[in-house]
DNA sequence: AATGAATGAGCCTTCATTCAT
DNA sequence: CATGAATGAAGGCTCATTCAT
């Protein structure tokens, strides 16, 4: 991609997670991505199309991110714990992506369509969801639901971290694992 | 409360609810709640107080909500329950505090301090939980985590729900149920 | 009409007519007026709203200083040429008029619900001609084709006076108007 | 002339008659011209020259239809209608011209020495009106008042068979043909 | 207390023009 | 000659807030 666009996406990110859309004008984006305000334009038709872009590079980064794991061939429950600690680790090595993604998740200012959009990222974990449940590994649960309430608590417990800006401690995080796992495990399995 | 007052917080609820911060403008929560713009200044120096006010507000009655289920004389896991479904029905029925509580859960636009001020009405089921880990009725867990953990698990099951603009099924609030307790009981209650 | 309101029409009026509306900021107009930018938005939802507005204005009282001159009881021929002269005397005096209608009369920026509103202040002139044609003063002619072409050398008299700078002579106004006369005139009368 | 600098002319002709200056960026007529939006600039040195020299051509285009007419060996009167018709039916059959001739009429983004070199191209018209006059063919008037008055029957016309989007019946402009003769025609020629 | 006209800083966006390639 | 990415001044408009009534 053209190393301005790259800037400005870049630029905005950072902005965005630490100040919130509202408090980023795009002279800001602009002035600390080092171009003329204009030059935005030439990319993105507006501030709107600029920050749903944004919000499909992130998914999609985060996307990878998480796929990445899946390749391994390990059972099911090593699998799990396995993205669910590298989600975690990600978003808290990756503090801008993980506030964007919070204020993006519920803002009106992403289009259902690019919200949809970015889902398909998400699908070759919804996949391993159901394949698990299909083996017997996970229990008998909507994958989609089973997908949302597992993302959910790694979001909590990065949240929880983040809030007391030092690092959760280890134990906790086993502690939350733990509590996605038996969420999810086949009975069998706890 | 002075009717006015009211009736300002309760068209900003639903106008954010509706439209999003950015797109409800001081103006247009005057108009719809049949006062002047400066009245409104009258009742909070500034939109963002109002707006930290409200947060306030919505907290404390979600609060009253909670600690309503958990008066009752009732087995731990009887409680959990009641209080999950509880919660659920609550946002499921108040789709305008959801969406709210969803908007405001990571904005910049809400203080630190209002922040922890709100958390303070969830003491109450933050007491729960600690007492339930100690009674052994729940695993050995942080209380405060625990609390994120089932607050978003709710939470994720309200949007989904919403989303589909549908009742989510029986079924699938029950898988999302159990999820949560299974991640919270104590071993030998799974 | 409320004083900040006229005030802004008529510096509107003057700015547009001496330097066109392109080069005419709102911010020009809203300072020479003596109030803030925002404050004409108070009174016109746009730029295009207030031109619009203004267009209707001139049409207005241009209509009422034509029909003024249709009320006094007079031949045909009198009644003509006092209109005319009194037309030509108006917008000779009132340049501002003149430049502004000439401007906008072909100008994309006033609507053509506007344009027709417009034209409804012309209403009793077009039934002089009607009057004229049917009794006979006058020569068979569509009324609307006639009123078009007596408007239009009257303006391209006004046009030619004011582009010299200096009062066309008496004379070369008394062989327009004849011109005009001689156009529309029965034969006989001729 | 450059077939890129004809092209560019031509699309900038069409557009603004068809959208208005205003509504014209550059960057458009660029673009519908097929050449890059520098490569404008090595013809023109601005838009405002481009839009003279534009005028400039249509103006010079026109005073070749009108004066072509005048070459033929006919009375005066007949020069006369066949100088009104071709105008008018020039006009009718290129509405582009008429309606950037509309717009430019009284704009203010036409220089006066530029206005004033347009008029040049009319300077056979005015011979014609001036000989008409010393020859007694035409009455006694200022031959620029004359031709103006002229031009301005003829556009007047055309607007208003361009405004219903049909042709005008041929009796309208024979109506307007002899309203422009009868106004300038010897007393005894009418 | 209540009003709502008025303010004006600040925002998003456009677009004529430039210049390195 | 031609390109088109980049510029940045300027414009229309919004809206939180104030204040005279």
């Amino acid at each position: 991609m053209h190393e301005k666009k790259k800037m400005i996406l870049e630029v905005m990110l950072r902005l965005i997670s630490e100040q919130g859309i509202h408090a980023t004008p795009m002279s800001q984006i602009a002035k600390e991505a080092g171009v003329a305000a204009g030059t935005i334009y030439h990319y993105f038709p507006s501030k709107e199309a600029l920050l749903n872009d944004l919000y499909l590079e992130v998914k999609r980064d985060l996307g990878l991110v998480l796929s990445g794991g899946l390749a391994a061939e390990l059972p099911a429950k090593d699998k799990f714990w396995k993205m669910w600690k590298e989600l975690f680790t990600y978003y808290t090595q990756n503090k801008l992506m993980f506030h964007f993604s919070s204020q993006m998740g519920h803002s009106p200012m992403i289009s259902a369509g690019v919200r949809a959009e970015g889902k398909l990222f998400y699908q070759p974990i919804i996949n391993f969801f159901e394949q698990g449940v299909a083996s017997g590994a996970f229990r008998r649960m909507d994958a989609n639901l089973m997908a949302e309430l597992v993302y959910s608590s790694v979001a909590a417990t990065v949240s929880l971290s983040l809030l007391n800006d030092v690092d959760i401690t280890e134990e906790l995080v086993q502690q939350a694992i733990q509590f996605s796992w038996d969420g999810i495990a086949a009975q069998h399995n706890a």
